[in-house]
Formats: C-alpha cells, sequence, structure tokens
DNA sequence: CGAATCGCATGACACCTGTCATGGGGGACT
DNA sequence: AGTCCCCCATGACAGGTGTCATGCGATTCG
C-alpha cells in the first residue's frame, strides 16, 4: 500500500483526486490538506510515502512547501501537480526536492503510474516541460527587479510600489526599466504577464 | 440513472470528477469533452440529463457553451462548476440558462447532491456567491469600455490596442479613462484587475 | 587586490497616459 | 420631436512613465 497526501486548495478537485486514486487496488490516501502550510503537520502525523502538492495554495505555495517537508519528512517523496506548467515553476519544484512533476491537462490514467514511479524512486517529468525548460534558462531578473515586478502586477504607480517596497521612485523606474528590458517588453504590464507566464514570479 | 456529461479543460481534473461521479449508485458519465467548442455535439450523440461546465475552456467558454447547449438540447439541465467565484460569471450563466452555478471550493461531498437537484428542476447556487452578485450589481461598463479592456490585458499601449481594435488613439484613451473612473481605479492594470476580478471581462 | 555585479539613488529628457472640453452621428424611449 | 446614452473623434494639458548617464557602497570572484 502507497500511502498518499493531497494538498490542494480547490476542496472538489482534491476530493475528486481522492476518489480517482482511491480506486487503484495499491494506493490510499491517508491526509488531505487546503493549504500550503498544513502539508508538514499532516505529513508528521500520517507518515504517507507519496505527497502530491498543488502549487497555488493559500498560506504558502508548494514549492516552499516542497522545501520544507523535504527537510521534516525526507522519506515522503513529492510529487507536484499543478495546473500551470510554466517552466520556471518545474525549475524551483526540482530544485526544493520534488521527484515529480505533472501537469492538470495529463489524463486521468496517468496519475496512478506517476505515483508508483516517485514511489519507487523514479523522476516523473512532462517532457514537453523539460524541454521547454532547458530552453529557456533562469529567470534573467535580479531578486530586487523580482520584488518589483512583483509589487506592480495589482496595477500601481510607481508611488505606490515605491511607498510599498521602502524605495525611491528612481530606484523604482530603474528596476522597472531593466526588468522591463530582460523581458523583451514595451511596458512594465507586459514585463509582469512575460515574468508570470515563465513562472519567474511568486505564485499568486 | 442520471446520465452526465462533463466538460472541462483539465484532463486530471474532468477524470477525477468522473470518478467521483462514478463512485454514486445513481450518477453515470456518459461523456467527457474538454474543449467548450464540443459540448454541444458530445450532448447531442449522448443525451446527458445534467452537463456539468467549466467556464474556463478553449474554443469557446463555458458560458457561451451554455447557451449553445439550452437551444440546442433543452432537455439537459446545465450545472457550472468553475474555479472562480467571480459574481459576474453567475448572473451570465443564469442568463445563458444554467441551473446551477458551483464553484470547486466546495466540499467533494456535496457535488453529487447539487447534480441531484438540478436534474429534478431545483436551483443550485452558492449562497455567499450569490449574496455578492446581488450586491454588485451587473457590469458598469459599456460593451466597447469592455473591448478596449479586454485588449488592454496583454499590456500593450494605447497605439497597439487602437490598432487592434480600429479606433483612434484618442478614441481608446477616452474608452480607457471611462472604464478607469467607472472601476474606481487609477490606472488602466488596476482597472483590468478590477474588472477581471468581478467577472465583466470574457474569460481568458 | 582589482573587476564585475548588484542595490540604491539622483536628475534630466522624450514620450506615453489619463483627463477634460467639445463635437457629430446614431439608436432608444417618452 | 426632444432627450438620453453610446460610439467615435480631435485637441490640449498635467502628470506619470521609460530611458539614460552617473555616482556610491557592498559583495563576490578570479
Amino acid at each position: 500500500m502507497i500511502r498518499l497526501l493531497l494538498a490542494d486548495d480547490q476542496a472538489l478537485v482534491r476530493g475528486a483526486l481522492a476518489a480517482l486514486l482511491q480506486l487503484e487496488d495499491d494506493l490510499e490516501v491517508v491526509a488531505e490538506v487546503s493549504r500550503g502550510d498544513e502539508v508538514v503537520d499532516a505529513a508528521r502525523e500520517s507518515t504517507p510515502d507519496v505527497a502530491l502538492l498543488d502549487v497555488e495554495m493559500p498560506g504558502i505555495d508548494g514549492l516552499a512547501a516542497a522545501r520544507l517537508l523535504r527537510d521534516a519528512v525526507p522519506t515522503c517523496r513529492v510529487l507536484m501537480v499543478t495546473t500551470f506548467g510554466r517552466p520556471g515553476y518545474l525549475k524551483q519544484a526540482m530544485s526544493a526536492g520534488a521527484s515529480g512533476f505533472v501537469v492538470k491537462d495529463t489524463p486521468a490514467r496517468q496519475l496512478a503510474d506517476a505515483v508508483r514511479r516517485v514511489h519507487s524512486g523514479l523522476r516523473v517529468v512532462d517532457p514537453t516541460l523539460a524541454a521547454e525548460s532547458l530552453t529557456q534558462g533562469d529567470s534573467p531578473l535580479t531578486e530586487r527587479e523580482a520584488d518589483v515586478l512583483q509589487a506592480a502586477r495589482s496595477g500601481g504607480t510607481v508611488a505606490v510600489i515605491a511607498k510599498t517596497l521602502f524605495l525611491s521612485e528612481g530606484t523604482v523606474r530603474n528596476h522597472l526599466s531593466s526588468a522591463i528590458g530582460k523581458t523583451g517588453a514595451r511596458t512594465r504590464a507586459e514585463a509582469v504577464r512575460v515574468a508570470v507566464d515563465n513562472g519567474w514570479l511568486l505564485p499568486h
């Protein structure tokens, strides 16, 4: 019996995944959580063999949860199951110690196999996504540029961003300008879009 | 036996929902599609009693699909099952002839009941969402303002928006200014965010 | 130790944006 | 017919934005 932990903020999806996986004779869902910051505690209690984590979650995101889980319960392998196949997510997931990365577009039948492979120590990665991830390289943004872009997501002016980050307006404009150049965009809004699509910004 | 059609672009979620619903003795999944524009054809072939439609789908969105389905197969009731509980989506879903509206945050156990209620002619609506929807009223945006905001989502400049919509730049700025005023925003990016959050813009 | 890179900052400049006044044309409703 | 609202457009203005040159302190790396 492979013991599973499910983490997904959408209760319906979580329950449905549980139903899907319970159909397999060798799989058993032993814990379900809806928030990233509940993952470690739940894993400590239920000692799962494999944790299926969504990336987008309240509390902390699935990538951060994977890092914590690796340290807290090293025997538990991690399979990321996420909506968005952003290349940057894959990289972060792997460096966070995940054993597999599956997008929610993949056929339902393959999920159980992915779980079994991860459990047996293999790595599971979407081939298309892996190619994209290799082609495209790491995020070109510096930490501060990413911060500023992140702050620009809600649509505020430079003045607002400067205040929330405790920077001068000129510095904010410089970081933005640099980020716009690196993303190949022409406006900050476009730069935000590009960065989000590539997974260069934190989820949410 | 209640015959079901599932429409969701994420294969994994679709399959999982199928597994969940098949557990019920009185429910039967007779068709699955991944695109909005496949809903009507599938419904014609399989004559489902209830169609579960996601809002976000390639081809045409679930709201448009619901409208077409109502005309093409009037005996089939529609239950929208969607990720985002945007008030505007609920309104559009109801005017599109849907019998129910469920967000993916709801507990998995309630889904089967929702299906049964919809099948028996009742309406199923998330109470919280219904309240929000009533509080907040219809979209204040004119058709053209929504078009311009939609075009502004990708982050292009006024000149780009003007070209794609075959308008003068001045007109684009006027529509944007008006939309910014109506949304209570200060910049176009903020206006886009507000409009999207409220479901005043088309999905995707 | 240099050299490179990054974060932070200032100031200046061309350009883009958001706002406003104003106007004409068209459909809807009284 | 008159009124109202929407669409489209023009022109002008204040203020925001993106770019560039330049500078300083800190950190990293060969």
